[in-house]
DNA sequence: GTCTATAAATAGATAGAC
DNA sequence: GTCTATCTATTTATAGAC
């Protein structure tokens, strides 16, 4: 009967809800290990082996969380994605769209100065299939190229961004500015401070090369 | 005696002359083949075995020429930078130094778009240490630096070129957009002729997103 | 879920015949 | 110098005990 039942003084939903909090911990840690990794060799030097190392458990317990390298990788890159939402959501959109796109690129600057930044995967890596059929990732890339795509033209509409470049191309070189090697060349010279490096890279970005 | 000798008539000087162009040959189709693959999938991501592959000689072959996969990929370097130096010599010195520039950053981007472009290895590839050590590439590099940053600051003096950017800065940028992935990106797209890519993306280089 | 141990495949590089 | 065959190390991924 249920009155033999012993009183049981930890709730399950509480446990299992604790339990989850540290399987999300693990998972962080791994993905954040990922993430850095990522950032500073790319998809294909990095193995799962350092993955492991780096995080502190046994290669075979990765596998239990992630199904494969491409799985591990694909994590990283979602969130990145959500990083990249949250920061736009912090964003005041009372500022001019030009305001709003430079204070993006900035923010991606930082990201990859503070080593955060995966490297894109080269064209027929086995990373971009992943991707591809990674419905977070995508999902995540379309909200944040439509939230830019609006800024873009609103910006060409106000007049402050150039009319005569197809949006899609502005988009596609604030994406690659993420990822400009010129970051890493300026920082490796030992010239500047990392403000200095973003004010030089925005300034080329945003005014270009010629004088004004 | 001298007298019993027979009759040489093929002479060895000649014959040394054609073998060395065979294997000069040879070692140009394997840096071909390099070159390539060093573009489309990057130093980490090409193997070996896909190189005698696509020159159509056996791995141990190409071992015979290289000592190992980074050599391989310096002497793809070299060479690029040495079409670098010859396509420098090309220009008309007397113009503008800006054009000048355009002109180089017009020139690696059709280089990319054909293929031919090796994207750079990231920070700690086992590819820069090699590189760093092999003096025909260092010493390319160097020139071109040279070259080119005379031009920079030349442009600078005239007044065509924002003075406000450290000549450094503008230098990397523009070997930055010797591999900028934007071309990719746009060529992807589909809606662009490669014209209108280089076009587009020399105008954010030298010109800036903002209207001007 | 974590571990140790190991499988299975592939990489760079070499041996040795011709 | 070119080939076939092989070595050695590494890599992704899994088996199976606890």
């Amino acid at each position: 009967m249920a009155s033999a039942e012993p009183i049981v003084l930890t709730p399950t939903v509480p446990k299992r809800s604790f339990r989850e909090q540290m399987h999300l911990a693990r998972e962080d840690a791994i993905v954040s290990a990922v993430n850095r990794l990522l950032a500073e060799k790319g998809f294909e030097a990095m193995t799962v082996d350092e993955v492991a190392a780096e995080v502190g458990i046994a290669k075979a317990s990765l596998y239990k969380h992630f199904s494969s390298k491409e799985d591990l990788a694909a994590a990283a890159m979602v969130r990145v994605m959500n990083r990249a939402l949250a920061f736009l959501d912090s964003l005041d959109t009372e500022q001019p769209p030009l305001v709003l796109l430079r204070r993006v690129a900035e923010w991606t600057m930082e990201v990859q100065l503070a080593g955060e930044m995966p490297s894109l995967p080269s064209e027929n890596s086995s990373l971009r299939a992943a991707l591809a059929s990674c419905k977070p990732y995508v999902d995540g890339l379309m909200e944040v190229s439509e939230r830019l795509g609006a800024w873009i033209t609103a910006a060409q509409t106000d007049g402050s961004l150039n009319p005569a470049l197809p949006p899609i191309a502005v988009l596609y070189t604030l994406y690659a500015r993420a990822c400009d090697p010129v970051l890493g060349f300026l920082k490796g010279s030992g010239l500047y401070t990392d403000a200095q490096i973003i004010e030089m890279v925005l300034s080329t970005c945003f005014d270009g090369l010629k004088k004004r």
